[in-house]
DNA sequence: CTGATATGAATGAACG
DNA sequence: CGTTCATTCATATCAG
Protein backbone atom coordinates (compact mmCIF):
# COMPACT_ATOMS: atom_id res chain seq x y z
CA UNK A 1 0.00 0.00 0.00
CA UNK A 2 1.12 3.53 0.10
CA UNK A 3 1.09 5.36 3.32
CA UNK A 4 4.61 6.00 5.18
CA UNK A 5 3.72 9.65 5.46
CA UNK A 6 1.24 11.84 6.89
CA UNK A 7 1.30 15.42 5.74
CA UNK A 8 2.69 17.18 8.60
CA UNK A 9 3.31 19.97 7.00
CA UNK A 10 2.77 22.32 10.15
CA UNK A 11 2.09 25.60 7.60
CA UNK A 12 3.00 27.25 4.79
CA UNK A 13 1.88 30.58 3.14
CA UNK A 14 -0.10 28.56 0.67
CA UNK A 15 -0.97 31.16 -1.64
CA UNK A 16 -4.62 29.90 -1.78
CA UNK A 17 -5.96 32.78 -3.39
CA UNK A 18 -9.63 31.78 -4.29
CA UNK A 19 -10.15 34.87 -6.48
CA UNK A 20 -12.42 37.10 -4.04
CA UNK A 21 -14.56 35.18 -1.85
CA UNK A 22 -13.18 35.93 1.32
CA UNK A 23 -15.74 34.08 3.13
CA UNK A 24 -14.26 33.29 6.18
CA UNK A 25 -12.81 29.85 4.42
CA UNK A 26 -9.27 31.06 5.37
CA UNK A 27 -9.18 27.00 5.53
CA UNK A 28 -5.48 26.82 7.25
CA UNK A 29 -4.79 24.24 3.74
CA UNK A 30 -1.71 22.89 4.44
CA UNK A 31 0.86 22.05 2.13
CA UNK A 32 0.46 18.95 1.88
CA UNK A 33 -1.08 18.47 -1.49
CA UNK A 34 -1.70 21.08 -4.20
CA UNK A 35 -4.55 23.38 -4.16
CA UNK A 36 -5.47 24.86 -7.56
CA UNK A 37 -6.67 28.65 -7.68
CA UNK A 38 -9.86 29.28 -9.84
CA UNK A 39 -7.78 30.58 -12.51
CA UNK A 40 -5.96 27.68 -12.56
CA UNK A 41 -9.18 25.36 -12.36
CA UNK A 42 -10.81 27.58 -15.04
CA UNK A 43 -7.83 27.02 -17.42
CA UNK A 44 -7.44 23.57 -17.18
CA UNK A 45 -11.38 23.19 -17.70
CA UNK A 46 -10.99 24.97 -20.77
CA UNK A 47 -8.29 22.92 -22.00
CA UNK A 48 -10.17 19.87 -20.96
CA UNK A 49 -13.14 21.31 -23.03
CA UNK A 50 -11.56 22.06 -26.12
CA UNK A 51 -10.38 18.44 -26.27
CA UNK A 52 -7.56 17.80 -24.91
CA UNK A 53 -7.27 14.92 -22.72
CA UNK A 54 -4.11 13.62 -22.43
CA UNK A 55 -1.16 16.01 -22.70
CA UNK A 56 2.22 14.96 -23.62
CA UNK A 57 4.75 16.01 -21.60
CA UNK A 58 5.88 19.17 -23.27
CA UNK A 59 2.24 20.61 -23.14
CA UNK A 60 1.94 19.60 -19.52
CA UNK A 61 5.00 21.96 -18.97
CA UNK A 62 3.65 24.39 -20.84
CA UNK A 63 0.53 24.12 -19.38
CA UNK A 64 2.18 23.74 -15.96
CA UNK A 65 4.53 27.15 -16.98
CA UNK A 66 1.67 29.24 -17.43
CA UNK A 67 -0.58 27.73 -14.33
CA UNK A 68 2.63 29.36 -12.64
CA UNK A 69 1.38 32.48 -13.00
CA UNK A 70 -1.27 32.30 -11.19
CA UNK A 71 0.08 30.04 -8.12
CA UNK A 72 2.44 27.83 -7.51
CA UNK A 73 2.18 24.62 -9.37
CA UNK A 74 4.12 21.30 -10.83
CA UNK A 75 3.93 19.28 -13.54
CA UNK A 76 2.51 16.49 -11.79
CA UNK A 77 -0.15 18.48 -10.57
CA UNK A 78 -1.20 19.30 -14.09
CA UNK A 79 -0.62 15.67 -15.02
CA UNK A 80 -3.04 14.48 -12.28
CA UNK A 81 -5.33 17.06 -12.90
CA UNK A 82 -6.03 15.69 -16.02
CA UNK A 83 -6.05 12.01 -15.17
CA UNK A 84 -8.59 12.52 -12.41
CA UNK A 85 -10.53 14.98 -14.11
CA UNK A 86 -11.37 12.42 -17.41
CA UNK A 87 -11.42 9.54 -15.04
CA UNK A 88 -14.02 10.89 -12.72
CA UNK A 89 -16.03 12.45 -15.72
CA UNK A 90 -16.49 8.67 -17.05
CA UNK A 91 -17.21 7.26 -13.76
CA UNK A 92 -19.69 9.86 -12.84
CA UNK A 93 -21.20 8.97 -16.18
CA UNK A 94 -21.54 5.51 -15.13
CA UNK A 95 -22.64 6.27 -11.26
CA UNK A 96 -25.30 8.50 -12.10
CA UNK A 97 -26.16 6.82 -15.49
CA UNK A 98 -29.78 6.10 -14.36
CA UNK A 99 -31.52 8.90 -12.42
CA UNK A 100 -34.41 9.38 -10.53
CA UNK A 101 -35.74 12.47 -12.17
CA UNK A 102 -38.58 10.93 -14.46
CA UNK A 103 -37.98 7.47 -13.69
CA UNK A 104 -38.56 4.98 -15.93
CA UNK A 105 -39.31 2.69 -13.31
CA UNK A 106 -40.70 -0.69 -14.51
CA UNK A 107 -43.85 -0.33 -13.34
CA UNK A 108 -44.10 -4.21 -14.80
CA UNK A 109 -43.37 -7.27 -12.89
CA UNK A 110 -41.87 -9.13 -15.55
CA UNK A 111 -38.36 -9.60 -15.06
CA UNK A 112 -35.91 -8.11 -17.11
CA UNK A 113 -33.28 -11.14 -17.01
CA UNK A 114 -30.98 -8.71 -18.90
CA UNK A 115 -29.09 -6.91 -15.81
CA UNK A 116 -30.62 -8.74 -12.96
CA UNK A 117 -28.12 -10.59 -10.71
CA UNK A 118 -30.33 -11.45 -8.08
CA UNK A 119 -27.42 -13.91 -6.15
CA UNK A 120 -24.21 -11.75 -5.88
CA UNK A 121 -24.53 -11.37 -2.29
CA UNK A 122 -21.87 -10.51 0.20
CA UNK A 123 -20.62 -13.44 1.92
CA UNK A 124 -20.32 -13.66 5.66
CA UNK A 125 -16.80 -14.47 6.89
CA UNK A 126 -16.05 -17.83 7.15
CA UNK A 127 -19.45 -18.60 8.87
CA UNK A 128 -22.79 -19.00 7.26
CA UNK A 129 -25.65 -17.73 9.22
CA UNK A 130 -28.36 -20.71 9.54
CA UNK A 131 -29.37 -20.52 12.73
CA UNK A 132 -31.80 -17.70 13.94
CA UNK A 133 -29.45 -15.50 15.91
CA UNK A 134 -31.07 -13.36 18.82
CA UNK A 135 -27.75 -11.70 18.96
CA UNK A 136 -25.30 -9.52 17.38
CA UNK A 137 -23.57 -11.37 15.19
CA UNK A 138 -20.51 -9.60 15.78
CA UNK A 139 -21.07 -12.82 18.83
CA UNK A 140 -19.53 -14.86 16.29
CA UNK A 141 -16.27 -17.25 17.36
CA UNK A 142 -13.73 -14.71 15.34
CA UNK A 143 -10.80 -15.91 17.12
CA UNK A 144 -7.36 -15.12 15.14
CA UNK A 145 -4.70 -15.20 16.95
CA UNK A 146 -1.90 -14.04 14.48
CA UNK A 147 -3.43 -13.08 11.52
CA UNK A 148 -5.66 -10.19 12.65
CA UNK A 149 -2.43 -7.88 12.76
CA UNK A 150 -1.54 -8.78 9.18
CA UNK A 151 -4.14 -8.54 7.63
CA UNK A 152 -5.70 -5.50 9.33
CA UNK A 153 -5.12 -3.76 5.94
CA UNK A 154 -7.83 -3.72 3.66
CA UNK A 155 -9.02 -6.80 1.26
CA UNK A 156 -7.16 -6.21 -1.38
CA UNK A 157 -9.64 -6.75 -3.46
CA UNK A 158 -8.56 -6.01 -7.31
CA UNK A 159 -10.26 -3.82 -9.89
CA UNK A 160 -13.27 -5.95 -9.62
CA UNK A 161 -14.89 -6.09 -6.77
CA UNK A 162 -16.32 -8.60 -5.15
CA UNK A 163 -19.50 -10.65 -5.71
CA UNK A 164 -19.17 -14.40 -4.07
CA UNK A 165 -19.51 -17.90 -4.43
CA UNK A 166 -22.79 -18.51 -2.80
CA UNK A 167 -22.58 -21.64 -1.13
CA UNK A 168 -24.99 -21.32 1.52
CA UNK A 169 -27.85 -18.82 1.40
CA UNK A 170 -27.79 -16.04 4.24
CA UNK A 171 -31.74 -15.82 3.88
CA UNK A 172 -31.65 -15.19 7.41
CA UNK A 173 -29.79 -12.42 8.47
CA UNK A 174 -29.31 -10.81 11.94
CA UNK A 175 -31.17 -8.26 11.74
CA UNK A 176 -33.81 -9.41 8.95
CA UNK A 177 -32.63 -7.94 6.27
CA UNK A 178 -32.45 -9.34 3.02
CA UNK A 179 -29.55 -8.86 1.15
CA UNK A 180 -30.50 -10.65 -1.85
CA UNK A 181 -30.82 -8.31 -4.35
CA UNK A 182 -27.14 -7.78 -4.81
CA UNK B 1 -14.28 22.41 -11.57
CA UNK B 2 -16.96 21.48 -14.11
CA UNK B 3 -20.32 19.28 -14.02
CA UNK B 4 -23.24 20.52 -15.00
CA UNK B 5 -25.03 17.74 -13.94
CA UNK B 6 -24.52 17.10 -10.11
CA UNK B 7 -24.50 20.12 -7.79
CA UNK B 8 -21.04 21.12 -6.68
CA UNK B 9 -20.28 23.67 -3.71
CA UNK B 10 -16.54 25.80 -4.80
CA UNK B 11 -15.07 25.77 -2.50
CA UNK B 12 -14.84 29.66 -2.34
CA UNK B 13 -18.80 29.28 -1.59
CA UNK B 14 -20.83 30.96 -4.09
CA UNK B 15 -22.77 28.42 -7.06
CA UNK B 16 -24.94 27.67 -4.05
CA UNK B 17 -28.09 26.41 -6.29
CA UNK B 18 -28.15 22.61 -6.43
CA UNK B 19 -29.03 21.70 -9.77
CA UNK B 20 -31.98 20.65 -8.56
CA UNK B 21 -31.32 17.52 -7.98
CA UNK B 22 -30.74 15.54 -4.81
CA UNK B 23 -34.53 16.07 -3.19
CA UNK B 24 -33.82 15.31 -0.17
CA UNK B 25 -36.07 12.09 1.53
CA UNK B 26 -37.36 11.66 4.98
CA UNK B 27 -38.17 14.74 6.52
CA UNK B 28 -38.94 16.97 3.76
CA UNK B 29 -35.96 18.62 4.47
CA UNK B 30 -34.37 21.36 1.46
CA UNK B 31 -32.45 19.90 -1.20
CA UNK B 32 -28.87 20.16 -1.19
CA UNK B 33 -27.40 16.75 -0.30
CA UNK B 34 -28.85 13.58 0.44
CA UNK B 35 -29.91 12.86 3.52
CA UNK B 36 -30.54 8.98 4.23
CA UNK B 37 -33.15 7.57 6.06
CA UNK B 38 -32.86 5.54 9.28
CA UNK B 39 -34.08 2.19 6.67
CA UNK B 40 -31.46 3.21 4.00
CA UNK B 41 -28.32 3.70 6.92
CA UNK B 42 -29.57 0.16 8.14
CA UNK B 43 -29.22 -1.52 5.10
CA UNK B 44 -25.98 0.01 4.18
CA UNK B 45 -24.51 -0.13 6.80
CA UNK B 46 -25.51 -4.29 6.94
CA UNK B 47 -23.85 -4.64 4.18
CA UNK B 48 -20.99 -2.98 5.01
CA UNK B 49 -20.83 -5.13 8.05
CA UNK B 50 -21.32 -8.26 5.81
CA UNK B 51 -18.00 -7.58 4.17
CA UNK B 52 -19.04 -5.15 1.43
CA UNK B 53 -16.74 -2.35 1.55
CA UNK B 54 -16.21 -1.24 -1.89
CA UNK B 55 -18.90 -2.34 -4.37
CA UNK B 56 -18.79 -2.16 -7.78
CA UNK B 57 -20.45 -0.60 -10.08
CA UNK B 58 -23.16 -2.85 -10.82
CA UNK B 59 -23.39 -3.30 -6.70
CA UNK B 60 -23.55 0.42 -6.25
CA UNK B 61 -26.42 0.65 -9.02
CA UNK B 62 -28.30 -2.08 -7.51
CA UNK B 63 -28.12 -1.00 -3.86
CA UNK B 64 -29.13 2.26 -4.98
CA UNK B 65 -32.25 0.61 -6.97
CA UNK B 66 -33.30 -0.99 -3.50
CA UNK B 67 -32.73 1.72 -1.26
CA UNK B 68 -34.69 3.93 -4.15
CA UNK B 69 -37.69 2.25 -2.14
CA UNK B 70 -37.04 3.86 0.93
CA UNK B 71 -36.17 7.33 -0.11
CA UNK B 72 -34.64 9.23 -3.12
CA UNK B 73 -31.18 8.16 -3.71
CA UNK B 74 -28.49 8.31 -5.99
CA UNK B 75 -25.70 5.48 -7.00
CA UNK B 76 -23.17 8.30 -6.30
CA UNK B 77 -24.63 8.29 -2.92
CA UNK B 78 -24.12 4.82 -2.56
CA UNK B 79 -20.65 5.21 -3.64
CA UNK B 80 -20.04 8.05 -1.54
CA UNK B 81 -21.78 6.32 1.47
CA UNK B 82 -18.89 3.20 1.14
CA UNK B 83 -16.17 5.02 0.62
CA UNK B 84 -16.80 7.33 3.18
CA UNK B 85 -17.73 4.59 5.63
CA UNK B 86 -14.75 2.83 4.52
CA UNK B 87 -12.28 5.98 5.17
CA UNK B 88 -13.63 7.06 8.37
CA UNK B 89 -13.19 3.35 9.97
CA UNK B 90 -9.73 3.44 9.24
CA UNK B 91 -9.17 7.08 10.07
CA UNK B 92 -10.68 6.26 13.58
CA UNK B 93 -8.82 3.39 14.40
CA UNK B 94 -5.43 4.59 13.41
CA UNK B 95 -6.31 7.22 15.64
CA UNK B 96 -6.28 5.07 18.51
CA UNK B 97 -3.34 3.51 17.93
CA UNK B 98 -1.15 2.14 19.99
CA UNK B 99 1.32 4.09 22.03
CA UNK B 100 -1.37 6.52 22.77
CA UNK B 101 -1.92 6.89 26.32
CA UNK B 102 -2.21 3.89 28.79
CA UNK B 103 -1.65 1.04 25.97
CA UNK B 104 -3.22 -1.38 28.55
CA UNK B 105 -6.61 -0.43 28.92
CA UNK B 106 -8.94 -2.08 26.99
CA UNK B 107 -8.93 -5.85 24.76
CA UNK B 108 -9.63 -7.42 27.63
CA UNK B 109 -13.61 -6.90 27.59
CA UNK B 110 -15.19 -5.56 25.05
CA UNK B 111 -16.81 -2.30 26.36
CA UNK B 112 -19.82 -2.54 27.09
CA UNK B 113 -21.28 0.58 27.10
CA UNK B 114 -21.95 2.05 24.25
CA UNK B 115 -22.54 0.36 20.52
CA UNK B 116 -20.12 2.47 19.39
CA UNK B 117 -17.49 1.56 17.52
CA UNK B 118 -15.73 -0.23 19.98
CA UNK B 119 -14.62 -3.08 17.54
CA UNK B 120 -11.34 -4.59 18.40
CA UNK B 121 -9.96 -5.02 15.15
CA UNK B 122 -12.29 -8.21 14.74
CA UNK B 123 -13.19 -6.91 11.19
CA UNK B 124 -12.63 -9.64 8.59
CA UNK B 125 -9.07 -9.14 6.46
CA UNK B 126 -10.22 -10.03 3.06
CA UNK B 127 -12.57 -12.97 2.78
CA UNK B 128 -15.25 -10.92 1.98
CA UNK B 129 -16.50 -12.25 -1.28
CA UNK B 130 -15.26 -14.12 -3.88
CA UNK B 131 -15.28 -12.70 -6.99
CA UNK B 132 -18.19 -13.87 -9.90
CA UNK B 133 -19.15 -10.58 -11.11
CA UNK B 134 -20.47 -11.34 -14.96
CA UNK B 135 -19.77 -8.06 -16.64
CA UNK B 136 -15.89 -7.00 -15.59
CA UNK B 137 -16.63 -3.03 -15.37
CA UNK B 138 -12.78 -2.80 -17.23
CA UNK B 139 -13.12 -5.00 -20.23
CA UNK B 140 -10.76 -3.24 -22.34
CA UNK B 141 -10.03 -5.20 -25.89
CA UNK B 142 -6.72 -3.26 -26.28
CA UNK B 143 -2.99 -3.89 -24.74
CA UNK B 144 -1.32 -0.85 -24.61
CA UNK B 145 2.27 -1.38 -23.05
CA UNK B 146 2.49 -0.13 -19.85
CA UNK B 147 5.16 2.41 -19.87
CA UNK B 148 4.77 5.67 -18.49
CA UNK B 149 5.54 5.74 -15.00
CA UNK B 150 5.89 8.33 -12.98
CA UNK B 151 6.08 9.38 -10.00
CA UNK B 152 6.83 12.65 -8.10
CA UNK B 153 9.45 12.22 -5.96
CA UNK B 154 10.98 15.26 -5.44
CA UNK B 155 9.29 18.31 -4.70
CA UNK B 156 11.85 21.25 -5.66
CA UNK B 157 11.65 20.76 -9.10
CA UNK B 158 9.10 18.95 -11.35
CA UNK B 159 10.53 19.97 -14.97
CA UNK B 160 11.72 16.44 -15.92
CA UNK B 161 9.22 13.62 -15.53
CA UNK B 162 6.57 12.30 -17.58
CA UNK B 163 8.38 10.38 -20.19
CA UNK B 164 5.82 8.96 -21.95
CA UNK B 165 5.21 7.77 -25.40
CA UNK B 166 1.99 6.27 -25.31
CA UNK B 167 -0.86 8.98 -26.78
CA UNK B 168 -2.98 7.65 -29.79
CA UNK B 169 -5.49 10.44 -28.20
CA UNK B 170 -6.43 13.41 -30.37
CA UNK B 171 -3.24 15.17 -30.36
CA UNK B 172 -3.79 18.69 -30.60
CA UNK B 173 -7.03 19.76 -31.20
CA UNK B 174 -7.23 22.68 -33.13
CA UNK B 175 -7.78 25.43 -29.81
CA UNK B 176 -8.88 28.74 -31.32
CA UNK B 177 -8.94 29.91 -27.83
CA UNK B 178 -5.91 32.05 -25.60
CA UNK B 179 -4.76 28.75 -25.23
CA UNK B 180 -2.08 28.54 -28.04
CA UNK B 181 0.61 28.44 -26.23
CA UNK B 182 1.11 25.16 -25.99
C1' DC C 1 -28.46 31.32 18.45
C1' DT C 2 -23.81 29.35 18.56
C1' DG C 3 -20.24 26.07 18.71
C1' DA C 4 -19.23 21.07 18.24
C1' DT C 5 -19.78 16.88 15.91
C1' DA C 6 -21.26 13.62 12.25
C1' DT C 7 -21.31 12.82 7.67
C1' DG C 8 -22.19 13.75 2.57
C1' DA C 9 -19.39 15.38 -1.21
C1' DA C 10 -15.30 16.50 -3.72
C1' DT C 11 -10.82 15.86 -5.32
C1' DG C 12 -5.58 15.53 -5.18
C1' DA C 13 -2.53 11.71 -5.15
C1' DA C 14 -1.24 7.25 -6.16
C1' DC C 15 -1.55 2.13 -7.00
C1' DG C 16 -1.88 -2.12 -9.98
C1' DC D 1 -6.67 3.90 -17.26
C1' DG D 2 -9.77 2.45 -13.80
C1' DT D 3 -9.76 2.18 -9.00
C1' DT D 4 -8.73 3.23 -4.32
C1' DC D 5 -6.89 6.09 -0.38
C1' DA D 6 -6.45 10.29 2.27
C1' DT D 7 -7.67 14.83 3.30
C1' DT D 8 -10.48 18.54 3.06
C1' DC D 9 -14.85 21.22 2.52
C1' DA D 10 -19.71 22.01 3.45
C1' DT D 11 -23.81 21.17 5.67
C1' DA D 12 -27.24 18.74 8.57
C1' DT D 13 -27.94 17.68 13.24
C1' DC D 14 -27.35 18.02 18.02
C1' DA D 15 -25.83 19.91 22.59
C1' DG D 16 -25.84 23.89 25.61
Amino acid sequence: MDEGMSGFCIRSGSVRGKSGSTTSSATGTKCGRWNPTTEQVKLLTELFRSGLRTPSTDQIQKISTQLSFYGKIESKNVFYWFQNHKARERQKRRKVSFDDKDVIRRQNSFNTSTQSLAEIQVSEPDRVIETLQLFPVNSFGESEPENLRLHANECRDSSTMFSYAVDEQIENPPLDLRLSFL
